[in-house]
DNA sequence: ATGGTTGAGAATCAA
């Protein structure tokens, strides 16, 4: 079973990236984030032909996720409860033996900024959510654009970001009261190392020059951190003509 | 501190 998050910047422009990139990999479950589709504008028979089926939770312009699966999605969920948010950033199904949460976080745009106390607030409360969901299916996986680097290895120059947006502490902590809750950040269980990133700036020829930062995620339960095989992130993507900013990160299970 | 690049959609906003 082979699990991947992507955020893929325009579900229109990328589409052929994507129904590459799910021919190459053969992925089972696919994440996505900034889809910036409509729910009536999905291209849901070419995911069809690809051999898909998708749930998806869209709006105009910004934000939006889906979940691609090879078996049917179950008991879905586009909101957090309690939370009325117009912005369309969190997804969960089951599917087969797995609960999967695709998650679109906040960026922030600065620390300080009205943004920023949007995303924290909303990382609580998402946090308050996947405890519930974990308490309901042990079997849970938490992927997406995390807009957060966890910790120093995950920065290509650690010194230059400091403690600016996606590395200021207060999001290090909304991101640590997550996995706290017993969930593993599987990439970490393969690789110890620095220099492995998901996501590279369009300017300045980050990706080039390896100027990233790794803010794609996906996030295990304790119960299936021994089905855990591999993990990854598949830079080829991002080496296309026109590509999404970030890269696809992949996660094998044996269940 | 600013700018650079891309996407959406038609001038900026968001990232």
């Amino acid at each position: 079973m082979k699990i991947a998050s992507w955020n893929v910047n325009s579900l229109k422009v990328r589409l052929p990236h994507l129904t590459q990139w799910l021919a190459d990999a053969q992925p089972d479950i696919v994440a996505l984030q900034e889809t910036k589709l409509e729910d009536a504008k999905f291209p849901v028979d070419e995911l069809a032909a690809a051999g898909y089926r998708a749930v998806y939770s869209g709006q105009k312009t910004y934000n939006g996720v889906a979940i691609l699966a090879r078996d049917e999605p179950r008991d879905i969920i586009t909101d957090i409860p309690g939370l009325d948010d117009p912005q369309r950033r969190i997804l969960a199904a089951s599917i087969g033996n797995l609960r999967v949460v695709d998650l679109y976080v906040v960026n922030g745009k600065a620390v300080g900024d009205e943004k920023y106390a949007y995303k924290l607030d909303w990382l609580a409360k998402v946090r308050e959510f996947l405890a519930h969901e974990l308490e309901r299916y042990p079997n849970l996986v938490v992927l997406g654009d995390f807009n957060i680097c966890p910790d120093d290895r995950d920065v290509y120059d650690p010194v230059a970001w400091g403690e600016d947006i996606l590395c200021s502490p207060p999001e290090r902590a909304g991101l640590k009261a997550i996995t706290d809750l017993g969930l593993h950040d599987s990439f970490r269980l393969f690789e110890p190392g620095a220099e492995h990133y998901s996501w590279w700036d369009y300017r300045q020829a980050a990706f080039r020059r390896n100027m990233g930062l790794r803010i794609d995620l996906i996030l295990i339960g304790e119960a299936l951190k021994s089905a855990a095989t591999a993990a990854a992130i598949d830079r080829e993507p991002r080496r296309w003509e026109r590509p999404s900013d970030h890269t696809p990160v992949t996660l094998e299970l044996d269940i």
